[in-house]
DNA sequence: GGTAGACCTGGACGC
DNA sequence: GCGTCCAGGTCTACC
């Protein structure tokens, strides 16, 4: 067996902070991140093995070091690399975004902060779950029903019963939804037992998605397919899968461009929308990013 | 296609 | 301490 620790490359600009950092899924159980440490822990099922992986920055190249509690086998190694790859975007090419950012005030900060990845789980299975479960409730009421998934249903650390990987599809499809909806999911826990059993039967092949080459507004037609996935979802699913052609209109876009661009006053999708066409493809990010004026 | 009401929970608020 | 109201996206029924 080898060693568990291993060097993964990152193309530049890159910040591990600023990664991890990019939204609130670092706060989302099996997330952590120690920013004294600047360390983020992710509790990952490599190869059915329950591993706990703490990354840091690499300080001689840009790239992170990688490293699991446990020894892994060769074939665990490249799984988790290929996994940490995808979590982190150490591969993704923002040059043109960073282009058109350099020209906009409001946007110039994303350079030198080495801004524009958004952190991924392990698998977007659990990115599609913890989005839904963003939906209609607060962030705490978020939190809570991702923990309450992972701490119920996910597989358990060998040497540490706090810890849990996220759940599989297979283990959500085998939970009865009466006890998801008891442990805090509410109306939200038939969609999620849907969705996993409907991946379990192989109608949806969700991580597909992933690796499609269909158009962007074929693969939101996919997301929107899915129960408890609307337009907001959809655009925050698109964004985590490098397609930036929609902004994620909530609430807190709503009071961002109001206050930004329309003194105050209230604002429709169509208001938010404009705001950021001239953005193209990139206008997700560009949303995502930009400094607002007053937060 | 557009709209209204229901869904569920927790926090804020008034009494 | 208790009850009420409200915020947060999506779904469904209806027009």
């Amino acid at each position: 067996m080898a060693t568990g620790s291993f060097s993964l490359p990152a193309r530049e600009p890159f910040e591990l902070a600023s990664v991890a950092l990019s939204h609130g899924w670092v706060q989302l159980k099996p997330f952590d991140y120690d920013p004294e440490a600047h360390a983020l822990t992710y509790v990952a099922s490599v190869n059915g093995a329950v591993t706990q992986v703490t990354i840091t920055e690499l300080v001689d190249r840009p790239g992170v070091s990688v490293t699991g509690d446990r020894r892994l086998s060769p074939s665990a190694r490249s799984a988790l690399g290929s996994q940490v790859t995808w979590m982190l975007g150490l591969d993704q090419d923002l040059a043109h975004f960073y282009e058109l950012a350099r020209g906009e005030p409001k946007l110039a900060h994303v350079i030198d902060g080495a801004h524009g990845r958004i952190l991924r789980s392990g698998s977007f299975f659990e990115d599609t779950v913890k989005t839904i479960l963003t939906t209609n409730t607060s962030w705490a009421g978020t939190k809570r029903m991702v923990a309450a998934l992972v701490d119920r249903h996910g597989s358990q650390h060998p040497a540490d019963a706090d810890r849990h990987a996220f759940p599989t599809p297979a283990q959500l499809a085998a939970v009865d939804p009466a006890e998801l909806r008891e442990a805090g999911l509410g109306y939200r826990a038939p969609y999620i037992s849907e969705l996993a059993r409907s991946i379990v039967a192989g109608e949806t092949d969700l991580e597909g998605v992933c690796e499609s080459t269909a158009g962007t507004d074929e693969i939101r037609k996919r997301l929107l397919a899915i129960k408890g996935i609307g337009g907001y979802a959809a655009a925050v699913l698109l964004m985590l899968l490098e397609r930036y052609d929609f902004v994620p209109i909530d609430s807190w876009a709503r009071t961002m461009v109001s206050r930004e661009w329309h003194d105050g006053e209230p604002v429709g999708d169509a208001e938010i929308k404009a705001a950021f066409e001239r953005w193209g493809t990139w206008q997700g990010l560009a949303y995502w990013f930009w400094a607002w004026s007053q937060a």
